[in-house]
DNA sequence: CGTTCGATGCACT
DNA sequence: GTGCATCGAACGT
């Protein structure tokens, strides 16, 4: 198994988000061992973003995405939901920048993912950001984490490639549209994987 | 199948 | 005090 590292999480933004569909995201606890094959992604970056949280400056808790590539950073959304985002960036500009994961498709420790899940189908277990975090027992205790260490026990493993004829763009979910910006096509899934999410 | 709506915590104004 | 990068229960087809 090879980790993701630093280097992997140091490009533009989108790059990212267009090579992290297809890799691992793996979570070590006391529990044991889960992961989920990314299929869904949202690109949050740049100043001129008016969806992202980085947009309206640095403040305590934006201020992750404008710090080194590769660290995760979790947020609570609605008061209930945890969402978790990696920073992606190169080195050497200071705009803010995130990935949002938002669905995987289970792969390992699919016991342990079910009892999070409480038994729900498996198609659910994963299929929107707010569940992926419960399926592999991410909360505020991973905000701030470096996904990028070699020996984190929240990173990710290289996986498969997705070829380009499979990876589908188009507007992020959840945000109203009157800004420009927020129309963009920074949301990117695996055409066809079923474990993407509905989206409303 | 589909749509509606309440829950809920916290950062930010 | 306001507004979310959502989910799932409850209801109507």
């Amino acid at each position: 198994m090879t980790r993701l590292l630093r280097d992997f999480f140091a490009r533009d933004t989108l790059i990212v988000a267009r090579e992290l569909l297809g890799q691992a995201l793996v979570h070590d606890t006391p529990d044991g061992r889960a992961a989920g094959r990314v299929v869904e992604v949202e690109a949050y970056t740049g100043w001129n973003d008016a969806a992202s949280h980085g947009h309206r400056g640095l403040t305590p808790r934006s201020a992750v995405m404008f710090g080194p590539a590769g660290i995760a950073y979790v947020y609570l959304c609605y008061g209930v939901h945890w969402m978790m985002n990696v920073v992606a960036r190169p080195e050497g500009v200071d705009y803010p920048a995130a990935v949002l994961i938002r669905a995987l498709e289970p792969i390992e420790g699919l016991h342990l993912m079910e009892k999070r899940r409480m038994g729900r189908p498996r198609r659910d277990w994963s299929n929107g950001p707010g569940r992926l975090t419960l399926a592999l027992g991410i909360g505020k205790a991973q905000n701030l984490a470096d996904t990028a260490g070699s020996h984190s026990a929240l990173h990710w493993e290289q996986g498969e490639t997705i070829p380009d004829e499979s990876v589908m763009r188009g507007p992020r979910i959840g945000i109203d549209v009157p800004e420009p910006s927020k129309s963009l096509p920074w949301r990117l899934w695996v055409k066809d994987n079923p474990h993407v999410s509905r989206g409303r």
